[in-house]
DNA sequence: TTAGATAGTAAGTGCTTACTAACAGTTAAT
DNA sequence: ATTAACTGTTAGTAAGCACTTACTATCTAA
């Protein structure tokens, strides 16, 4: 991968992540990268071949791979925020790859909802396995579906990631993602209601 | 309102949310209307108009309006579980316009900006509205950030909708949604550890 | 019967865009 | 010094697109 390839590859990133992949014409990209149109296309052929190469590039999924292998002897609780943490900081890292998921269902449906089942695969997984290794530690209501609560939660972490972050453009400090965190573990284990009161 | 001005605007809705703005042509909307391009410009002079023409008409704010003002008489959590589906309900009725909202974000940024935030203001306001009405009825722990509960209690319930039925393309059953929305709201207020094990 | 509103056909304008052709300049290794 | 790899300039092609012009057809109400 040459310096060239690369620069044009993080130019069609933000790019696509600015006005969309229709919405970003090829000149533009290569101005952005400051290199001459037909440089673009000596590296890509065609438009949807450097797409191609941008999802590749900025894949998630590695970063979360890399989360997953992190080990946690801390409580179960402090290690769900922990990884909570690290996912959305991942999230905001890849905030622009996350925009063109959002905007790229439309024009290309397969690719986009492949990498999205295995952004949700693995993330279910990883909380999961935590449960798994833990659940000495833990007694869980009878009646639960873990799995479900799982997704629940991460989803709860997403939107809340795309509403500020996405659609509202605001970059939380760290002390609010560590208050929101915070709020929305407890919430998972424990909820919302002063205990003694059931 | 003619027959004919309403046909084009459902047709541009439909496309748009399969399509994109930018990916979806006037002769498109046309031929999906079963007019000719020219009554299509004839109705809105411009695409932009018609997008315009689109995000009023399909828009989701009176259907959540409509579900904060009617009463509830039953206890928080099963009020609580009433709306939520109702709320899942209304998103899956106005699933075109949340793939408009997700894929437009970065052509029409300002436009879906301000309907993303009058949307989430009202959810906001209709949950807190819940807890307002029936504070007397339920204990919350003395540490909590009850705007945030409840924000991160709708954001699980949005991602919840926008991976299945949007990224996946699963419609649930009835049924799936219910035990999914006990799940959630279970967890909302009791948390999934045991109780007596805190 | 007539007038006005509504719809259609057909052709086309002007602009933008992905992608190409042909040629020239620069750099680095041999 | 020469070659090979890489990059740039300039101009251009073919297609698609939003939107227009000019004219015609249909229908309803008075």
């Amino acid at each position: 991968m040459t310096a060239t390839k690369e620069k044009i590859i993080e130019a069609a990133y933000s790019c696509f992540a600015e006005k969309g992949y229709i919405g970003t014409t090829t000149r533009e990209i290569a101005k952005t990268a400051g290199v001459s149109e037909i440089t673009l296309f000596r590296y890509f052929r065609t438009k949807a071949a450097l797409f191609e190469a941008v999802i590749n590039r900025y894949s998630i999924l590695s970063d979360l791979k890399k989360i997953a292998s992190e080990n946690n002897d801390k409580n179960i609780e402090e290690t769900i925020k922990h990884i909570a943490k690290r996912i959305y900081l991942t999230l905001r890292k890849k905030k622009k790859l996350i925009r063109i998921i959002l905007s790229e269902i439309t024009n290309h449906p397969n690719e986009i909802t492949e990498i999205y089942n295995k952004f949700l695969a693995r993330i279910d997984s990883m909380l999961l396995k935590i449960f798994e290794q833990k659940k000495e530690k833990i007694e869980l209501k009878e009646n639960l579906n873990l799995q479900l609560a799982v997704r629940g939660f991460h989803c709860m972490l997403f939107a809340f990631f795309q509403t500020n972050e996405i659609f509202l453009k605001k970059e939380l400090s760290e002390q609010e993602i560590e208050e929101t965190i915070n709020t929305f573990v407890n919430i998972l284990f424990e909820g919302i209601k002063k205990e003694g009161n059931k």
